[in-house]
DNA sequence: CTGAAAGCGCTTACAG
DNA sequence: CTGAAAGCGCTTACAG
């Protein structure tokens, strides 16, 4: 039923040979003849088989994307900016979560077998990094969106998580805050050691080094951010600042102090990690040091697509600054 | 360089033909033989190549998924529903957004014409209806979650907007809320008519009919609920309830209230819709709607890949219905 | 139970 | 400038 390269080939009066050539612009064709066969394309509405293309050219124009899960609250940014990329250089994206666990990974595990795609780009499910090394050692194009510094040993993006909590903590000092409270990510993840180094270096040098008891091990929920501030209130650690390791503990601390009678920033100043949008409707909106996910996403497509068409993919990993957002949580205007 | 079927038809002393039977289970092959080519499949670590397979048999086993942006809130929740059912019937999910306009829509339309994929999931991109209908009228089979109470001519998902707000209304009505405020979304969409006409008839009913100038039309925004609520305050209309039609523009409403030293719920009762996780984190947390949103996502990719597997596609929209989720702003303890 | 051959819809040397 | 033929890696009648 749907047209093929033979029917416009015979429409045309011509072999197979010439339509193709006429349809990737290779080898010389006749004026007057790539004129006829143009005609015949546009007249049957003719548009090759994307399978049988990639199925004779050795590829599938396809990259294939692997997350942990899509409902994190800054996954649609990467995703989108990756995405945005994908669909210019007229590839498509294929997506894969490891939503439902070991079967999940099997299922995506055949699909690279059977060469579903060209290339990868992945936000690394946690405890699959081996895996995704072990795929690139076999030769599949793989780019990283390295949200958890991780710093593998192929292509990566990331973006500068210590300058990130420096600047968060050269905000603080600027506006006089001398005793903050760090709620961490996870300790397992490179870019909670990142973030922390960064910030209590940046106190450190200033004077102010950050006792051991002001730095919380949070797990980047509402909750922990909440319980954090809690626990240390009840404690009567005195503080004058929360550094939180993204927009959620922050908004978790915010809630704790609001409900303890603090005064957001007169009293406590807090800063986040990320910028999500939720940022800017806490009461008061966050500071937040801006991780610029949707940028992540869209260099890594891009490196992959580049090097999927030939181009060396860069070495070092991919570096895209983070940016301080300041609202009123720490007293702009 | 990657192994095929004829390395595997070689080392096992059969013609292809022979290893493509065992491969799919299809025909009668001798023990013995079958054994023998299984074990040089393992062997070899073959997988057939999904772009051969797919050719072969005329169809992808890959479905398309089209999204106005990943980046709205809720967008995570419908693609995770849809991922896990499409992963787990080992079907590929091939993603499309119309972030980049008009572009992007060429983009999607020509990967529909190279038949990337058997069939289509589509959150419909304002705009796009007639174009998806005429997908439809052409063969593809599409199956659309309907966010926007379209309730369009090919198969559908959708919930009930109209109950869902009915539920809103009884609940405010039973916690003695006799004048409530109304925050719509954009007036254009079904779903915005479907949730006024539920709550206002449910309030007409109590003898309690709402008054025009306490439907404002909002556009679905966190600043359309402030926006709203302080100027209705501004304006001194009387209200003790805010019903919103998303929990974006109910948390809005929360922030203007407090700004205005209202409390909730004693003042003012607030219920939004959709019950993201941002509802649980609003101060006071936020009595929300429920929209089945991963629900919705994998119905449509279960009657989707169900129509591709032979069965009839359900002809009336599947309708998967809302609940109501009680929190503090509304005065549960 | 098994295989040779044609076919899926293209591309690409090779020959003219 | 153009075409016949082989090939991409499978599946599927058809014949035995």
């Amino acid at each position: 039923m749907p047209i093929t390269i033979v029917d416009v080939a015979t429409r045309a009066g011509v072999s197979k040979t010439t339509v193709s050539r006429v349809l990737n612009g290779k080898g010389e064709v006749d004026r007057r003849t790539a004129d006829r066969v143009r005609a015949v394309i546009t007249d049957l509405g003719y548009v090759p088989n994307a399978r049988a293309v990639n199925l004779a050219r050795g590829r599938t124009r396809v990259v294939g994307m692997l997350v942990p899960a899509l409902t994190w609250p800054w996954m649609g940014e990467v995703l989108q900016g990756a995405v945005d990329v994908v669909e210019s250089e007229a590839y498509g994206l294929l997506l894969f979560t490891c939503n439902r666990g070991d079967e999940s990974m099997r299922r995506f595990a055949s699909q690279v077998s059977a060469r579903s795609f060209d290339g990868l780009l992945v936000v690394e499910p946690e405890g699959t990094l081996d895996y995704i090394t072990e795929l690139h050692r076999r030769g599949l194009p793989v780019v990283l969106v390295d949200d958890r510094g991780h710093q593998p040993g192929f292509p990566s993006v990331r973006t500068t998580n210590e300058a990130g909590a420096r600047s968060a903590a050269a905000h603080l000092l600027h506006r006089g805050r001398r005793r903050p409270l760090v709620v961490t990510g996870p300790r397992r993840f490179g870019c909670t050691r990142e973030r922390t180094a960064g910030f209590t270096e940046a106190y450190a040098e200033a004077g102010l080094p950050v006792a051991p008891d002001r730095l919380v091990e949070g797990d980047f929920t509402f909750e922990c951010g909440r319980a954090a501030v809690r626990r240390l209130l009840t404690d009567r650690v005195d503080f004058d600042a929360v550094f939180a390791h993204n927009d959620l503990s922050a908004a978790g601390a915010l809630q704790a102090l609001r409900d303890a009678g603090r005064r957001v920033p007169t009293d406590v100043a807090v800063v986040g990690f990320d910028d999500l949008p939720l940022a800017g409707h806490t009461h008061p909106p966050l500071t937040s040091v801006r991780q610029p996910l949707r940028e992540m996403g869209a260099a890594a497509a891009r490196a992959l697509i580049g090097h999927l068409a030939g181009k060396p993919l860069p070495d070092p990993p991919t570096v895209i600054p983070t940016s301080l957002t300041v609202r009123a949580s720490t007293g702009a205007t």
